[in-house]
DNA sequence: AAACTATTCAATAAATTTGTTGAATAGTTT
DNA sequence: AAACTATTCAACAAATTTATTGAATAGTTT
């Protein structure tokens, strides 16, 4: 084996991981498999795709090894196969929104339609948090939450914050978080509660970035 | 615009970045560019394609926004467009490192060929060269030495090396470098080394790895 | 301005990727 | 063991990616 060939096999093993995040469902998919394990058809659901569709990107992802298996009573279960797989996908993230226009301002236009246009960085709020100086609510889908959450964080989904207000101090400075910069989750709760009288932010990213920071977490056995 | 042509939108332009990314050649080529800029005919030959092949992939990596172009006299240089895009890379390659088994048995089995089996990771190196004990050889070619290099290494381009034996004591240890883990010039400098009585080993990651960790650095205006 | 040169372009065929459809399957429940 | 169900498979057509060829081009030299 001389040293073209070693470089064609490793260049090449490398990039199947590269194709099989270089479709635009499928790196929905992983964004969404960093909240928590999903089934095919939640899969397909939350994507808006078939579920052959799904099924069959998510072979693919497996054949790649970003992804892991695991069944429970009728259903299948996808996990990330490894915590660099995020690390990879928010690499991409970041390089994406610092690179692609069109991506930026993507983003910016929607944040933009709720009304939450200062967002604030995972450094930032770590610190405020060590210091016990906001409140911090997770409005993503409750079952996301107790797989895994904030610390201290209180869980408000979404489509329960209306129905909960009462439960918030319009005092303490109000930070909301959700699954990531691309989820849109966060932004809604800050316009309801900016219009509530509260003062209320959006972290830009997301719970996965913050568990991947290494800072402290919870989670329901 | 709705939540999911938000979406679509925001997945379909990262994705383009990833498919700029998921090709063996392009993903060699971004490996080369890390080291400095390289101009098109120089990369063809580096990569074992042809100038046209070459060009055409440089569009789409230009495309994505992954590479900026200069020119300077006949030759148009490219450049990586960003740090971040050595992070990304970096990130696949250890994802692909890790979960890839092929992968990882194409680089044991290339090592093994040279003999050199006991590589040291970048961070005991950072330890080993802060207390001054060993002496650090970049095997790279000099202009890329030139471009920049670890600070207070020795340009020694693999080429050279046998003419240049005396200038190396037997007594310190020597740590060779390159361009980075899939780079075969350490591996054939420390069988060299090891032959004629001298206590080497490579470094398994390059100069960008280091440079990307902000340890110190130097160059030649 | 003419000569020169590295790079890009255009056209092509082969290979791969993609989404859709509906049927098949593997595995769990009861 | 039979019934049930989420998931996968197989087959297809459309779209995209890829490498090759040789000519065209943009820009620098002299």
């Amino acid at each position: 084996m001389d040293k073209r060939d070693f470089k064609n096999e490793v260049y090449g093993e490398l990039s199947k991981i590269s194709k099989a995040m270089s479709n635009p469902h499928r790196i929905e998919i992983i964004d969404l498999l960093a909240q928590r394990p999903y089934a095919v058809e939640e899969i397909a659901s939350c994507t808006s795709i078939s579920t052959a569709n799904a099924s069959q990107h998510l072979q693919v992802l497996k054949s790649a090894g970003l992804v892991t298996v695991n069944r429970r009573g009728y259903f299948i279960y996808y996990s990330l196969a490894s915590e660099k797989v995020f690390d990879v996908w928010r690499g991409l993230r970041e390089l994406g929104i610092e690179q692609s226009s069109k991506a930026r301002e993507a983003v910016d236009r929607f944040r933009m339609n709720y009304h939450s246009l200062q967002p604030a960085g995972i450094d930032e709020i770590y610190e405020k948090v060590s210091k016990g100086k906001i409140t911090l609510i997770d409005v993503r889908p409750e079952d996301e939450f107790i797989y895994g959450h904030i610390q201290n964080a209180l869980s408000i989904p979404i489509d329960k914050l209306v129905s909960r207000l009462e439960e918030l101090s319009k005092e303490m400075e109000i930070i909301v978080y959700c699954r990531g910069p691309f989820c849109i989750y966060a932004d809604q709760a800050v316009e309801i509660l900016t219009k509530e009288g509260f003062n209320a932010n959006r972290m830009i990213e997301g719970y996965p970035d913050w568990k991947s920071r290494n800072f402290p977490v919870s989670f329901s056995a």
